[in-house]
DNA sequence: TAACATAAGTGGTTAATAGTGGGTTAAAAT
DNA sequence: ATTTTAACCCACTATTAACCACTTATGTTA
């Protein structure tokens, strides 16, 4: 079965003194009643975090758990998706707290670009997501082969 | 299966100070009474806008979320696709409001054409798109190879 | 073809929501 | 016991969405 959710868009918010960060309305209402303010984040594979509704993070770590630990790699992409995996809810304003070592991982000061990504959402430094944006040009044969599997 | 949606024709209408835009009444009317309303407006290829039927996207959707974010060509792509889509609702009268993002991206000032292709629309500044149809001579070479696929 | 009726396009005002900031109290950690 | 952290509450401002109103175009009927 497949997600629910259809997080799309990007926003511009800004993170308090708190390290407060607002969900943008649209992502939020998304949130079904079940999962009602709950949701877990942790570090995206990018230098970015990203946010999951805690019902979709059940069904990735089923997935997770279909890994061998045998392979390195494996091993090294379990433990740095789980170990830094926090369970998040927000507040009434529909506000949370981004836990500090996540903070430091995205290095952001005080501007965030929040980006939904289907049944994820991503948080950003803006001037690092400006960098990987100018890096990450996924070269054309990449593409090219996409555009075999996916029709848009 | 194919779409339901047959959207022909080029309009011209004006953009407000809100920067609400009216469907012209004969695209309006191919919404179904389901989707009523509601739609999602991205980034073209090209410097426009493309909107799309919600249950279009979602098709769309579907096959984006095949797609695995343990490659990176994929969490690019998806990143960059999902970004720019925004899901919209038109008010009573049959406007929207474009997102800041779409006017910057469009430089759409005051006047807007409105084209019709099939199951999208597309948004256009209309000193753009009459640069665009001049450059944008496509050679004969390229309708060989489009022969092969369709058929018209 | 003139008059009327209806629909379409445009403009503005008001009410509701969203985003942000800060303070107070309760819980937790040192 | 003291400091720190987290939850809760209240409040202000800006933005957005809902509502109302007017003008122009289109179409219909006498």
């Amino acid at each position: 079965m497949s997600s629910q959710y259809t997080f799309t868009g990007q926003f511009t918010f800004s993170i308090d003194s708190k390290n407060r960060i607002n969900i943008p309305a649209p992502l939020r209402k998304q949130f079904s009643v079940k999962d009602k303010k709950t949701f877990v984040i942790t570090r995206g594979i990018d230098q970015c975090a990203w946010i999951y509704p805690i019902n979709e993070w059940e069904i990735i770590q089923t997935e997770l758990k279909q890994l061998s630990s045998l392979s390195k790699t494996n091993r090294v992409f379990l433990r740095n998706h789980l170990r830094h995996a926090n369970i998040i809810k927000f507040d009434s304003q529909g506000r949370f707290v981004l836990p500090q070592s996540l903070v430091d991982y995205t290095t952001i000061k005080k501007d965030v670009t929040i980006i939904g990504v289907l049944n994820k959402i991503e948080i950003w430094n803006p001037n690092l997501l400006r960098k990987v944006d100018q890096s990450d040009e996924v070269d054309d044969q990449s593409y090219e082969q996409l555009s075999e599997r996916v029709n848009i």
